[in-house]
DNA sequence: GCTTAATTGCAACAATGTTGCATTTATTGA
DNA sequence: TCAATAAATGCAACATTGTTGCAATTAAGC
C-alpha cells in the first residue's frame, strides 16, 4: 500500500501549507516546528513524540522532548496531524474534511496505513448515533486488516 | 446516556458469563480475574490498568500492576474487554459481535460511552477498503460529540 | 489431599508524559 | 536594523505507565 510517490518536492509543498495555516492562525514559524512537521512528512509510519526525537536526534538535531509534545498537541489542536488510535502515534494529515473525521486502515502485517474520507458513510454512522440522541461531531475510525501487497504474498 | 439499570443481579449475570467463556477456554478462574472483572462490570468510564488498580485498592484488594495488564490482556485477546481508543481505557464488551467490531459513542462532555454495533455499516465501510484492494478484518471506530442528557442541558 | 501447569507477585527497570520556571527566539513596529 | 515583547523552547525534577525474568503461589484434575 501507500504507492505514494512522495518527491521531495512535494514535501515541501505540503510542509509549506501547514506552516502557511500556522501563520493564519497567528502562531510562530520556528525551526522545531519545522523540523517536527518534516520528520512527519517523511515518514508514513505513524511517529509517538519521542520516534520523532530520535528520528531528529540521528539527523544532529536535538528537541526536547516537552517542546515535541507540546507541538504535536497544537498540530492536533489544528488538524495538522492526528493521532492514529490504536498504536498512538501522530501522522500527518493527508486528507482534512470540514468535520475532522478520520479513517484509516491499518496492515496487522506491514503495518502501512493509509487514510481515506466518504460522506455517506459518516452520514449513515451520524444517523445510527441520532437514534440513540447522540449529536455526533465526528468520527475515528480505523480498519485493520491486511494490504493488497501482503495478501498477494501469502 | 447509559441509563442501563445495572442491578447487582445483572452484574452478576455478565461477570458470570465471563467466566463461561474463560473456563471453555481452559483458562482458570482466579481471584485476580474475578476482582478485575468486577471492577470492569461496576465501572461505565473506561478503566486504564492503574485505575483499576487503585479502585480495588479502595476496597482492600491488592493486586499487582503487572497481574492487571496480563488479566487485561487476556481479556482482551478473548473479546471480554476492549480498549476505548481515544482515552486508552478498558471497558468490558458490551455487545459482542463475530468479527470483534467495536463502534462507541463518546460524549465530550460528560464521558458517558454507549456502544454499538451495525452490519450495514461495516459491510459498507468494507467494501470501500476494499476498492484500495484492502481486506479488512475488523472496525474500531468511535463517534465524538454530545449525548440527549448534556445536549439538553445547553 | 497431591501433583502440576498455570498464574501471580516481586524487583528492577524502561519508556512515556507533565509541570513550573528561566531562557531564548520570532515577530512587530519604531 | 534594532529594540520591545509576547510566544515558544529548554531544563530540571517528577509522576505515571508499561515491560521482563524469575521465584512463589494457586486452581484444577486426579
Amino acid at each position: 500500500m501507500l504507492h505514494l510517490l512522495i518527491t521531495p518536492d512535494i514535501i515541501l509543498l505540503v510542509v509549506r501549507d501547514s506552516i502557511q495555516i500556522l501563520q493564519a492562525q497567528g502562531y510562530k514559524i520556528t525551526k522545531p516546528r519545522k523540523q517536527v512537521l518534516k520528520a512527519l512528512e517523511e515518514t508514513q509510519e505513524p511517529l509517538s513524540p519521542y520516534d520523532i526525537q530520535r528520528i531528529l536526534r540521528q539527523q544532529g538535531k536535538y528537541l526536547n522532548h516537552v517542546t515535541i509534545y507540546r507541538i504535536l498537541d497544537l498540530f492536533r489542536r489544528l488538524n495538522l496531524a492526528h493521532r492514529v488510535l490504536s498504536s498512538g502515534g501522530f501522522v500527518k494529515c493527508a486528507l482534512r474534511d470540514k468535520q475532522g473525521c478520520h479513517r484509516l486502515m491499518v496492515c496487522r502485517c506491514c503495518g502501512a496505513l493509509q487514510e481515506f474520507i466518504d460522506d455517506k458513510l459518516c452520514q449513515h454512522e451520524s444517523e445510527l448515533a441520532q437514534n440513540s440522541g447522540f449529536h455526533t461531531e465526528y468520527h475515528l475510525s480505523e480498519s485493520s486488516g491486511i494490504c493488497s501487497d501482503c495478501y498477494k504474498k501469502q
